[in-house]
DNA sequence: ATTGTTGTACGAATATCTTCGTAAACAAAT
DNA sequence: ATTTGTTTACGAAGATATTCGTACAACAAT
């Protein structure tokens, strides 16, 4: 299987693709440039490159190019959680779930859902046994 | 707050820290080279530098010194989560926990584990409604 | 004492990431 | 037609991370 390791720069610009949908450099330049500070051509190459790397795809059919994020938000998550479970939270995926519920505050939906979530698993587990 | 940005390298070997306690460069180096190629002396030179920057501590009493982490486990775990989260999750922490329970095994007790927890989560926020 | 082994220190090469200046293409406005 | 503004392309500098060769010190075994 592939793997792909955008770096840090290049997963904010992934984040607002898959935010936004596809999306010129101008655009995503300013809305990067809220939280960040650069120019735009450093945006433009970043972006160039990404484009290279196969992370990116665009349409040159008009002047103004529109990119789009060529790897899916599921399958890049999927890798990098994999990796810091593996690296930081000593291979346990629960001492990681625990850790992100402990300091993030989640709508009661949304904890609700995980608790749907959990029982799924569980129902699983007791069915493959 | 001092913002912390270990490398990846850099979190493989605080990771074995964690993980075994203090460590010679030896020891650290022949657990790496398990799942990773590289030379003994760019182990020792990594860790040197994470010494530098204050990422290790080092006893050189003996002549070979002993690195132990300087940095806690937990917090890097939630420097980094909360970098993913926002990056890479959109902002949503529930996202990942059932992106992170979904693809990784975890066993009834860690489920039960974390059920609880969810449920002191729910507890508090009742109260401080 | 000589040899072999294991360790640290250091410097430098290499690779990778990030940043931006400059030039050229193009379109809209004057 | 010239100016002005927006965009892409390109190259190169600067910053950071990674890798390893070499030298030297400590020590153990012969």
């Amino acid at each position: 299987m592939k793997q792909i390791r955008p770096t840090e720069s290049e997963l904010e610009i992934l984040g607002v693709l898959w935010e936004k949908g596809p999306s010129t450099v101008r655009e995503i330049h300013d809305i990067l440039s809220q939280t960040k500070d650069a120019g735009y051509t450093t945006t433009l190459k970043l972006m160039q490159i990404m484009h290279e790397k196969e992370l990116l795809q665009r349409d040159t059919s008009s002047k103004t190019h529109v990119y789009t994020a060529a790897i899916s938000q599921q399958k890049t998550q999927q890798q990098l959680l994999d990796k810091m479970i593996d690296t930081v939270f000593g291979g346990s995926a629960s001492q990681l779930v625990m850790q992100a519920l402990g300091h993030h505050q989640s709508s009661g939906e949304e904890l609700e859902k995980i608790r749907q979530y959990l029982t799924a698993i569980e129902k699983e587990q007791k069915e493959n046994r």
